[in-house]
DNA sequence: TTGAAAGCGCTAACAG
DNA sequence: CTGTTAGCGCTTTCAA
């Protein structure tokens, strides 16, 4: 078996307390009785075992990550921030992917919470109505909706959630009104489908913002799976026939912006020359492309590395109020005092939008 | 605090063996006793401790996984593999990042260690010699090697070691030998720094082989910082003199090719036209661009779940042999039989690669 | 089929 | 400054 803190307390002729006390402070032991125990530490090969302290301490300095999937670099990008500051703050990250199933979202929660997580970050289908956010408030689990936006309204609620994320209603609205502003007036919205992302539908009001604002009929948004168009028959009839065809497309995602722009080579089509291409996210490939993508540029790894911090600092004011909370009754403190960050989102400008044909307007 | 297994026992009249026994082999129960303890489960919202089990079971059905970088979408794929096949076992994931800095490797690692995980899968800086791996050998932690090649020489080292991941040097050797065959002769390498990636060496020496092949001079690599070309400043000037020029360029990863058409835009060039390029890795985002990335497609999220499959396949061996091993003395046991997984390569064809113009040849 | 009890590795009182 | 001891949640003999 691997060596524990008995046999180098065994090995150093002192007791477990003592090894254990020159491990987290280590100023309260004897230079001496230090020297002889690094020594034995160093002969065993002795490495402290986690599961031991966190089950006595109650806690596990690991926070869990639920994102939908990786295969969108934007949630990497996140997962990357988040690991980054997790191991800057000295905490593991235990990591959960669920394919964009609402269903999966309890699963992985639950799993997480078995596990001892101090904390989890998360991404939800929808953060307005779930069973899993729920759960994790009823279990007093500190976490952090990353992407996620909260309503402003959702601020009145009983205990105030956390999260982190750009605007992207307004990030939307930007991007549209952008589009106007260079001569669009038939623009067409893509998404991806409403009941896996609630960023989604924000962004389609963002994009209703804009066109009101600018007093054009907005159209329906055209809802595609997971960033393929293949299956969506009555865009592609759109598309094909030049009266309906919009000048300008905005896409809810890159990746779906980008199968956009292939699918409309496939059909003939040039960018921006008969048709103009906006996405949102920002992905950095989107910037070595020719064109350029045009996007809205959020942070990701800033999201991560926020969402995070938010975390942490939610799991280390819970701790002492743990400790008060085991004297009196029930505390109802809320677990996290509830913040919305809006972190600044950004357009950037590429060569995939440019002022309509002459023709079209 | 949290229910424990012995408010259920105790809100259900038995003993906490009894539900323990319950949650591990339902069938030594009586179907009244099981009836009461469900109901108590439900009514406290019991949720059995892992940190507990873990303890006492000595294992934890979590891997760690250390990847340098989930900026590269290779990486992210691969995690993606790795966490998909670990939930369909029940395992959880514990990840961590390298930012590529080999000395961060063991880090990393130590940590994971310190976590009580099953094993490890990782990719490291070089697998040739590495302290990392010879610290999990010390220690016979069960590990996998992603993305990193094992040469078949090290077939014959005391304890084999597991890989999964392409051919390296064939698939560069193909990739270069389809570039020979439309008619390119003077072809450069770009690749990644060799001290961060053995798989960059190994690339390179399938290079090395196709040239050689072919009767044609080979040109030394051009090694740059992570994927940005700006400071290689010798690789601008031989850019910018058509006699020196290439008429094609190899590039050891798909990010790396990238950038370098963007560099080549910048430069009044041509691809392909002026200059060909091929990559390396075939992220899915080189398939949507114009021109389409040619490049060796290597299935990554494949090479995460066949290393998980392998990791756990040696964990699970590992844990009889472990009881056995309590009883003689240190059994040699290798942890795991070496298995050098070699996925199968393709070549994606793409419109970055043609033929060369005329006047080069 | 069930219970009592020991112990996994560690921390935190409490004594000395 | 150091040792003794109890116990975190759980599994697992060993008896009954």
């Amino acid at each position: 078996m691997r060596p524990s803190i008995k046999q180098v307390a065994h090995l150093a002729g002192v007791s477990i307390a003592t090894v254990s006390r020159l491990l987290n402070k280590p100023g309260s032991v004897s230079a001496e009785t230090a020297e002889k125990i690094h020594r034995s530490i160093a002969e065993l090969g002795f490495r402290p075992n986690f599961t031991g302290r966190n089950l006595r301490a109650g806690n596990s300095r690991t926070v869990g990550v639920v994102v939908p999937t990786l295969s969108n670099t934007v949630f990497a990008q996140c997962l990357q921030g988040i690991e980054l500051a997790a191991r800057a703050l000295d905490y593991s990250v235990m990591f959960t992917t669920t394919e964009y199933l609402p269903e999966d979202e309890s699963a992985a929660v639950e799993l997480l919470l078995g596990h001892r997580v101090d904390g989890v970050i998360l991404t939800v289908a929808d953060a307005g109505a779930n069973a899993t956010l729920d759960l994790l408030e009823r279990e007093r689990i500190p976490f952090v909706l990353a992407y996620n936006q909260l309503a402003a309204a959702d601020a009145g609620t009983a205990i105030q959630r956390a999260s982190v994320s750009v605007d992207n209603r307004a990030a939307a609205c930007d991007a549209v009104t952008h589009l106007i502003g260079l001569g669009h007036r038939r623009i067409q919205m893509l998404s991806g489908r409403f009941n896996a992302s609630d960023r989604a539908m924000q962004r389609y009001c963002g994009y209703l913002d804009a066109m009101q604002a600018a007093g054009l009929a907005p159209l329906p948004a055209i809802e595609v799976e997971r960033h393929t168009l293949t299956a969506a028959t009555d865009y592609q009839q759109m598309m094909a026939d030049p009266r309906h065809r919009p000048t300008a497309l905005f896409c809810s995602n890159d990746l779906l912006a980008l199968s956009a722009m292939r699918d409309l080579r496939a059909l003939g089509l040039q960018v921006p020359g008969d048709i103009s291409v906006m996405g949102f996210d920002g992905i950095p490939v989107g910037a070595l492309m020719q064109p350029v993508l045009a996007s809205v540029v959020q942070p990701s790894e800033q999201i991560g590395d926020v969402a995070l911090r938010t975390l942490v600092d939610a799991i280390e004011r819970a701790l002492p109020a743990a400790v008060a909370a085991s004297l009196p009754v029930e505390t109802p403190v809320p677990v996290i005092a509830g913040v919305r960050h809006i972190l600044p989102h950004a357009l950037r400008e590429g060569g995939s939008v440019a002022p309509p044909a002459p023709a079209s307007c």
